[in-house]
DNA sequence: TATGAATGAGAATTCATTCAT
DNA sequence: GATGAATGAATTCTCATTCAT
């Protein structure tokens, strides 16, 4: 609409800067990386980056809300294609832990976002916790259709969201790598032989 | 016995400059606690925190290590006490819970360590990595006598603490907290009913 | 040629810098000088020395070795200008003496160099047997025509600059200063009655 | 007289402090020697210094103004030990290459001495000075019986100084020493031969 | 707009000096 | 007297932010 030519420029600008963000922040920690390291990356002078952001923790804030905003996007497709609830566990699963793989500077930034301390949280909180209630919509609609067992939903998804992020940590730091299927598998049984709703006999669950 | 009266007032110096640098990582964070803060929250000069430790680093690292000492020996009672598995379980989610509700300091110190950036990444790891190894003596155990259906233990213990952990994060940032107890059974169930052996009918885990 | 206009200035600023450093170390010592110390003579912000300098130890060491360089070169002008070994002693006596009135400050940089403890020495002792070894050239080159008895050229070195620095230091502590050519004319006659081949009559020594 | 016991002890106790800090100066360096360094030389403990000595300055003034007294009784004495001019520098020469052979610390001590910067330099000034007056007193009475060629005493005591500290020095450096008398008589012979009275045959000062 | 030089607040560490025991 | 723990000023170096070009 009132989008002008030089408002598209700072926008390319501005995603230019966040893109050189995540990845210092995934190479070197969100705490380590210093302005100069970012306009490097992103082959700028270090005063532009002041032109596009009011401050660092500006174009981190930033970097990270819009990251996840891609991720949101992935894992909302994951649950709308629909299915059994352990189906749908399996595509959250098998979602995550390929971005993960694929995206590794951006599953640094979601593992600092699980950080809890200082005021960081605070910045941080926000795209998590919408995570967090993505998975909760996930859970309460399989509720509904009785695919799982009575407990509180939000603890429900804070258990998965857990379970993810630590199985996709370790499989980072592994250097022989399992095949990616083998922990979605594991991952899918671990949640769901849990949480599922009553089984007459487990072999159903194979 | 052959500690003599200096010794006892260095050991109780070390103590308070270790508890006073686990409150203040707690409240800012392992990156952004400064000798300052440490000294402040000791009530003792900067200066004097140098009599106790050789840097910043050492006040961190021995903070961390000596906190997990009591960690770890607090698990491996839990686990000791024997049971089922399910028993087990139970405990050493309850003892990590109410630990992490006790001293809060030590949980946000616990939940640093997973952060899994840079070179500290490296310094936390080893007190990690024995927390993991305690689960995973614990899963093995129970594998063998066939309480575990059939996963690799470390996936296992790592999915364990994951979610004890997040868990616990969570009841930390409630204001009105929930039983311990709901959250206990919760987090059991959540881990049993996941990976214990095949069950007949799911009524018999109450 | 290949200089472009931004290395000029960073020349430019290295050089007031070093100025700076110079000053300074000549009124307070080596050990003394602080970076704070040298930014404020230079005008300029702790933070900009950093800018062009990696470590005060660096602006101190290029300040020196650069120091030296101009007077290295002036001493082998001053030998070069050929003549009778009585000449060639004469004209570096001279040069040297006259260098030092000029720049004071470089000529405490040359005193702080005999300093002969610590690792400094290690850094320092380049450019000083630099200086060592033009002289020994000098008395070599005087040896082979037979101005010089027979003794070994670096004592002999040695000798010399030991003398016309210490004259040097005592002309700077003097409030009334002798005429230059007095004290060149003594430090010569130092050295060449004592070093120079023998003579018949002293007379002709005029 | 009125020495009491506490006065004997206090000066006892100084002593050995000054020596402690004498070996820790020829060690690190006069800069670089710390409270807690004399203090663990001499064997007590650092508040122990502020009993007998009122500042670090204080002990390393005082060190080093005494140590010089030893120096000077030695030097007063070889140039008491009389004959002719020439015997009477070789003398001198050999006590002092000879004196700082055997306490290299006090050489180092001595050296420092010479470092003509920053406030230091007035402290250190009052020992030097008196060291050059004694080899002024030595050059005027050479003079007087007419030994000596007409040149202004105290440039000639400095001369000689400069260049018995400058080979002393460069003694030191060495690995393979050379004999103590060769280099005793190559300095003899550089001062002598330039500032010995007219002769009609060099071949008599052999 | 873009630059990057300059700034200076802040962090870690050392050490002379004091003072309670 | 003797001790050595405690102090805090001073020092080096880093880096977010500003601003003249």
């Amino acid at each position: 609409m009132a989008t002008t030519k030089g408002e598209i420029v700072e926008q390319f600008r501005c995603q230019a800067i966040r893109e050189a963000a995540m990845r210092v922040v995934s190479r070197k920690g969100y705490d380590h990386v210093t302005v100069q390291d970012i306009a490097d990356e992103a082959g700028i002078a270090k005063g532009t980056v002041y032109l596009y952001f009011r401050s660092r923790e500006d174009v981190l804030e930033k970097t990270m809300s819009i990251s996840f905003e891609e991720f949101h996007i992935l894992i909302r497709d994951a649950i709308g294609r629909g299915g059994t609830f352990r189906e749908c566990v399996e595509q959250v699963v098998k979602a995550q832990l390929h971005y993960f793989e694929q995206q590794q500077e951006f599953f640094r930034l979601y593992l600092a976002m699980a950080e809890p301390l200082g005021e960081r949280r605070l910045r941080k909180h926000a795209s998590y916790r919408t995570h967090i209630a993505q998975l909760v919509t996930m859970v309460e609609a399989a509720a509904e259709k009785g695919e799982v067992r009575d407990a509180p939903a939000e603890r429900i998804a804070i258990a998965l969201a857990s379970v993810i992020r630590d199985i996709g940590l370790q499989r980072m730091t592994e250097k022989n790598k399992r095949p990616l299927e083998a922990d979605v598998a594991f991952v899918r049984d671990f949640i769901c032989r849990g949480i599922a709703a009553p089984l007459v006999t487990p072999e159903e669950n194979v």
